[in-house]
DNA sequence: CGGATTTAACTTTTT
DNA sequence: GTTAAATCCG
């Protein structure tokens, strides 16, 4: 323990060392930040004395804060008492506890971003508003940022300035209804009705208050307005505030993060003793000097110089290719470059990229190539239809008010409860104010029920309640097999031989061993405990680095991570930065930030690439470099075209690039569709000969328009005249 | 009512 | 190119 403060640097050391009163830690990217907080939670319990169970430290995701309790233990062999997670799993922790003091049941559930949405939908469609005009997405938006901020919605309905917060504000009352008659809490619930509770009641604020007097942030510019009035409230007391965060590194305004939080700190907590962590120990010199000359650029932020003394390293590489097909292939030229020179391992390999669309070419380059890759983020395990379908059924039992839930599984599988049905039951049950569950329970009472119907629903409302009996006899583990078994699904995905069909299966195995490995792994397991959990998952928490494998994900998910090289996909104008950001300054601000975070992700070495076409669903053509390419200091750069690959084989136009293939033909195993890019190449003349996939031989006839947008009329052998959108013809000419 | 087929919408990042 | 929603038909 005391060996490992003696390594810190000075301003580590005094930060870890100020264990009284309100303090901020600026800690620069790769500064050593998660090294001084867990120290100083060692040093707190060791050298102060002060009871673990009077420490409660907060992160953003699982992952940081499992990393954090691992390494205190090491440190003091046990951390007993403890308080280490994140925001949202503490505070749900507190809510099982302290809910059913004022109205709300234990055994509520927590509604992710599909379920809000679906909910606000039906909430809009009650309201009598077309989707098609609000669309529900759009609506929970705005109706999160409010709660973000902590705006109720009588605040939204008292001036409203359009028509549309006229609707969110009517929207987000009956939201806010329909989410306490489900019984359920959304992720903005979990932080917001603490503070309503804490606000309400002194006495319970004040017992957390001496609970937890020592509080310590992780990513503290990530934290929302609500967030920080937690925080506010919970050390208003004893003041013993210790926040760590890095206002270059905040990339979640969209999200509601407050900068303001970072900025103003030490108006709100005038005694708070500030420290500057600038030294760097990740980075190369280079990198190190051009991240900090992009960052340099924006005008909102706390100055502060990084340094490092490690060695200047290599220049960054830019490279600027064709299309994303270019761009897979250089990545994976430049991996097996590095893998063979320099005896790196593919796990040193990060590829980053600004949205999730974009991983897909980066995939099929390097899965032609033989290379494997993990790949983080997209499409959640827990949020897949065929997962969300078995959470629906054990949130029903655990919870049989919720809806939402139910209605998603009363027909699900097949039961021959139809939309019709389901209305008049829903009708019946809001005129006699009962809920839907137990409006099943008196399926007889409802008018013009068919008998087949009403027998089916009597059926499912049984299923449902054999088990809520049984979830209190039985492990969680056991109760989910026995569910899936009795409602068939893995007989069903198992009739369902198609790819889909086995894919389904698959998750579903996947799903029973996770339950039971949460039953196992649990000290009091319960289904409300394992649904919070997963509920409240993050991408980067299912990530275990493979030793083999390149790393595949968005800028945002990498935070926090380093890797030896890092690539930096997609450096184009409107892409990264994304074009909605560029009207406004803070968007565009925090756009940088997002980059700068890329940069600071690289230990050694740093690839930046971008392309002068790329095919996206709305729009292709002409692309120009990123502005942030321009903004780093040139002098650690060094450029690089790509040479366009044509050899003496036959010429393309719109291409069907199979060069790729030719060229590392490692094994393939070709997808059920081979997918097409369309990318436009010029240099087609009149009276030329090209061959069409479906129609032969012909003659160019006519060339229209230049660019994207350029055509030609083609005569065919057999005499059809035929004209193309040239970059969708794929068309090939003779050698 | 259910299943199949067609259509539209979608892509920013996520606790 | 993928997926959910809308539409059609037995």
């Amino acid at each position: 323990m005391i060996a490992a403060i003696e390594k810190l640097n000075p301003e580590q050391r005094k930060a870890v060392e100020a264990t009284e009163g309100p303090v901020l830690i600026l800690a620069g990217a790769g500064s050593g930040k998660t090294r001084v907080l867990t120290v100083k939670i060692a040093y707190m319990i060791q050298e102060r004395r002060i009871p673990p169970g009077e420490i409660l430290a907060m992160t953003f995701t699982k992952k940081a804060a499992e990393e954090m309790r691992s390494r205190i233990r090491k440190l003091v062999g046990s951390e007993n008492g403890l308080w280490i997670g994140t925001f949202h799993s503490v505070f749900a922790k507190i809510l099982r506890r302290e809910a059913p003091h004022f109205g709300y049941s234990t055994d509520f559930v927590i509604y992710d971003k599909e379920d809000q949405e679906r909910l606000v939908k039906q909430v809009l469609e009650g309201l009598g508003h077309s989707p098609k005009q609000h669309p529900p997405r759009m609506i929970a938006a705005l109706i999160s940022r409010s709660k973000n901020s902590l705006i109720t919605p009588q605040e939204v309905l008292s001036h409203p300035q359009t028509p549309v917060e006229k609707v969110v504000g009517e929207a987000y009352a009956a939201y806010q209804d329909a989410l306490r008659s489900n019984q359920a809490f959304d992720f903005d619930d979990l932080i917001n009705v603490p503070v309503e509770i804490f606000r309400a009641h002194p006495s319970v604020l004040q017992k957390y208050q001496s609970r937890f007097r020592y509080l310590l942030v992780d990513e503290y510019q990530d934290t929302n307005r609500a967030q920080y009035l937690l925080l506010a409230a919970l050390a208003k007391a004893h003041r013993n505030l210790c926040v760590v965060g890095d206002d270059d590194q905040s990339i979640y305004g969209w999200r509601g993060a407050d900068l303001r939080n970072i900025l103003e700190f030490e108006k709100d907590f005038p005694e708070t003793a500030v420290f500057r962590l600038e030294q760097n120990y990740r980075s190369t010199k280079n990198i190190l000097k051009a991240a900090s000359s992009l960052v340099d650029k924006n005008v909102h932020r706390k100055k502060k110089t990084l340094w490092s003394d490690r060695e200047s390293g290599e220049p960054l590489e830019m490279l600027e290719v064709e299309d994303e097909l270019e761009e897979a292939h250089r990545v994976v030229e430049k991996i097996r470059d590095e893998v063979f020179r320099k005896k790196r391992n593919f796990n040193h390999f990060a590829v980053l990229y600004r949205t999730n669309a974009q991983s897909r070419a980066i995939e099929d380059g390097l899965r032609k190539s033989g290379i494997s890759y993990v790949i983080v983020g997209g499409v959640r395990f827990y949020e897949r239809k065929e997962i969300k379908d078995v959470l629906a059924y054990l949130k029903v039992v655990a919870n049989p008010r919720d809806t939402l839930s139910l209605k998603r599984i009363i027909n699900f599988p097949v039961r021959g409860i139809g939309d019709t049905s389901m209305q008049k039951i829903e009708t019946w049950a809001a005129r006699s104010g009962l809920d839907l569950f137990n409006t099943l329970e008196r399926i007889d009472e409802v008018p013009d029920i068919p008998a087949r119907v009403a027998k089916s629903a009597r059926g499912f409302h049984d299923l449902i309640r054999k088990y809520m009996t049984l979830k209190d006899a039985i492990s969680p583990g056991e109760l989910v097999h026995a569910l899936v078994d009795e409602i068939g699904l893995i007989r069903l995905y198992k009739d369902d031989t198609s790819i889909e069909g086995q894919g389904k299966l698959e998750n579903v195995r996947e799903l029973l061993s996770a339950v039971h490995e949460y039953t196992k792994q649990s000290e009091d397991p319960s289904l409300s405990g394992f649904l919070e959990e997963i509920a409240l998952l993050t991408d980067i928490d299912n990530y275990h680095p493979k030793s083999a494998a390149v790393t595949l994900m968005t800028v945002h998910c990498a935070k926090g991570l380093e890797f030896p090289v890092v690539f930096v996909v997609g450096l184009e104008e409107g892409l990264f930065p994304l074009s909605r950001t560029l009207e406004n300054l803070n968007e565009l601000e925090e756009e940088r930030r997002l980059f700068y975070v890329a940069l600071t992700r690289a230990k050694e070495k740093v690839v930046l690439l971008w392309a002068r076409t790329r095919n996206t669903y709305n729009s292709d053509g002409y692309r120009m470099s990123s502005r942030f390419l321009d903004e780093i200091d040139r002098s650690v750069m060094q450029f690089n075209r790509d040479e366009p690959r044509r050899s003496a084989r036959k010429a393309v136009f719109s291409r069907e690039d199979d060069s790729f293939d030719r060229e590392f033909d490692a094994p393939v195993e070709r997808r059920a569709s081979f997918r097409k890019s369309n990318t436009f190449r010029s240099g087609m003349v009149r009276g030329q000969r090209v061959e069409h996939e479906t129609f032969g031989w012909g003659q160019v006839e006519e060339i229209e328009g230049s660019g994207p947008r350029q055509t030609c009329t083609v005569r065919f052998d057999d005499g059809i005249e035929k004209k193309f959108l040239v970059r969708f013809a794929r068309l090939k000419t003779m050698e």
